[in-house]
DNA sequence: AAATTGTCCAACCGCCTAGGG
DNA sequence: TCCCTAGGCGGTTGGACAATT
């Protein structure tokens, strides 16, 4: 049986996107706001799918996207949040303003999974590689905490094992804040939340994740790369080599 | 210089959930 | 309660570029 496709796809182009269809797409949000995504293609005279555009916008055209290199302080709170959260990158994305949470999939694949690996870490478990698989502590929950990401899309049970008792139903998605933040927002994780429950495997807690959660704020301007079609076309301070889509 | 291999990341795919009728 | 649709999410892929042989 299967589901009916998101549009009509033998009407839609496919690929890497051109300038016009950013441009016009840009355009069309700018005017409108982000609205119906089905509607939204025919609307702003795009041959493209709804989802393609709605994944456009989030990942690669919307405004507040920070789109520098990560910072090593990112990189160590995206291991204590994965660690914490698994593979939840929307959730995890929402903790770190102005990236995507295909950007944090992306760098956690190409660069955080190697970067623990050289340290020793596992990194799905979080632990030591060459860690006893048995763990004595009798506090089963920690010795599964692994969240290696529970199934894709299975709402996080609440049972989910996390770091000391540390449940899902502590961190489950959040309904308001950064709201702006389309896909990846509606995690309800709360910074008081995981102040109070979140100790993970790494030495300090996450409070002091918790101040990098202002890294926007404080730490602002690293370098900045500009990104055409896949490649970076430029790198540079924020106020140079801007694409043609900044403002 | 050419061929091969590795790396990176935007985009796609398929599934799930929420919400409305 | 069931069905349908739209939106959202995580895993995977494709292709361009970089590095190496």
């Amino acid at each position: 049986m299967g589901r009916s496709p998101c549009c009509e796809k033998a009407h839609t182009n496919k690929g890497a996107w051109t300038k016009e269809e950013d441009l016009r797409l840009t355009d069309y949000i700018r005017k409108h706001g982000e609205g119906c995504w089905r509607s939204l293609p025919k609307a702003a005279g795009l041959l493209r799918c709804g989802k393609s555009c709605r994944l456009r916008w989030i990942n690669y055209l919307r405004p507040d996207l920070k789109r520098g290199n990560f910072t090593d302080e990112e990189d160590e709170l995206i291991i204590k949040l994965h660690s914490l959260l698994g593979n939840k990158w929307s959730v995890i994305a929402g903790r770190l303003p102005g990236r995507t949470d295909n950007e944090i999939k992306n760098y956690w694949n190409t660069h955080i999974k190697r970067k623990l690996l050289s340290r020793g870490i596992d990194p799905q478990t979080h632990r030591p590689i060459n860690e006893p698989a048995a763990v004595t502590d009798s506090n089963t929950a920690s010795s599964q905490r692994t969240p290696a990401a529970p199934p894709q899309n299975a709402a996080v049970p609440s049972t989910f094992p996390n770091v000391n008792g540390f449940t899902s139903d502590a961190i489950s998605p959040k309904s308001e804040s950064s709201s702006d933040h389309g896909a990846t927002t509606s995690g309800t994780t709360t910074d008081e939340d995981l102040r109070q429950n979140g100790e993970c495997y790494y030495s300090d807690n996450i409070n002091s994740g918790r101040e990098e959660l202002n890294l926007e704020l404080t730490l602002g301007t690293g370098s900045t790369r500009w990104v055409e079609s896949g490649r970076i076309t430029g790198v540079g301070s924020s106020a140079e080599s801007k694409p043609w889509w900044v403002h």
